[in-house]
DNA sequence: AAGAATCACAACCGCGTCATA
DNA sequence: GTATGACGCGGTTGTGATTCT
């Protein structure tokens, strides 16, 4: 059928946005909304395509965004969930309030990424941005995107995404008493797709003895949102207590590499997140995920 | 001081998914 | 069932700013 351009009108304005435009798209959004981006770009008198009307209100307009920079809590939550997702940027996002997709991906690339390789190439002869990013031997996070602010060791595995939707096929195993709990509670939304459900981390889709794990919600909570539900879920641990983790490292390695293995158990991101926290799985944190 | 190198990030691009006619 | 458009996502590029030599 072939596929038209994204923006395929000729004499459509390209490259940065002046603060004219700006203002006339932040105005017209104010008063009508956002949504029908490319009737929206017409609208408001502006010459751009709506894709780029949507990208530059998302990534820079909107009135909720959190500029400057990025806090070590933040930096920490970015890196574990991006080995828990991999370049899921937008899912990630959703656990940063404030923070876009867009955001994040340049932090990786431009600050995260190049951290990793530098791990990667201990024992070879740094180049010389990566000697300035090593410099500090602390393992401590300096305030992040200063200029040239890159000093930690933290390793990272980088993970080679591959087009998907939103949604994430995890494994199904523990804790299936969780997940009935779950189940029971009606956290569970078996026929959901609507990422604005509300409650728990993850919505959970059954299907055919695996979940398909739709997204995070996001619920607007601070930048260590994760450790905040990690504390609410040891709340509840301790009135409920849950069998021991049913994981060992063999387990949890198989499952990141056959992300589509059978299972009677069930596991969520809560589970998942969770396990992530402990020292003994602390192994997880540089599994790098097929996806 | 000047040119080169590097960084940071806004914006673009192409593709997948979904809704709908 | 198919075609089409809108939307969203992730990868990549362009460019001004900053730092280094």
């Amino acid at each position: 059928m072939g596929r038209s351009p994204s923006c395929p009108k000729e004499g459509l304005n390209k490259g940065a946005w002046t603060a004219l435009e700006d203002k006339l798209l932040a105005s017209y959004i104010k008063a009508h909304g956002e949504g029908k981006w490319s009737d929206l770009s017409r609208r408001a008198g502006l010459k751009r395509c709506g894709k780029s009307c949507r990208l530059r209100w998302l990534n820079y307009l909107r009135p909720d965004i959190k500029r400057g920079n990025i806090s070590r809590d933040e930096e920490e939550l970015i890196i574990r969930l991006h080995n828990l997702l991999g370049n899921r940027w937008s899912l990630i996002a959703g656990r940063l309030p404030g923070r876009t997709d867009n955001e994040i991906k340049n932090y990786w690339n431009t600050v995260l990424r190049k951290r990793a390789k530098g791990q990667a190439s201990i024992g070879t002869p740094p180049s010389k941005s990566t000697h300035k990013m090593l410099s500090t031997e602390s393992g401590d996070c300096e305030p992040l995107r200063s200029p040239r602010a890159t000093k930690a060791k933290i390793k990272v595995i980088l993970t080679k995404a591959t087009r998907s939707s939103s949604k994430v096929r995890i494994p199904t195993q523990l804790p299936a008493a969780q997940h009935t709990d779950k189940l029971r509670d009606g956290q569970l939304n078996s026929t959901n797709n609507n990422q604005e459900m509300s409650g728990d981390i993850a919505t959970v889709e059954a299907h055919n003895g695996t979940q398909v794990l739709d997204s995070f919600n996001s619920d607007g909570g601070g930048s260590d949102l994760l450790n905040e539900q990690l504390k609410e879920r040891d709340v509840e641990f301790e009135e409920n207590p849950m069998q021991p983790l049913a994981f060992d490292e063999a387990m949890f390695k198989n499952w990141t590499v056959n992300p589509c293995l059978n299972g009677n158990d069930a596991m969520d991101f809560d589970s998942l997140a969770l396990l992530l926290e402990t020292d003994e799985f602390s192994f997880c944190r540089n599994i790098n995920f097929q996806t």
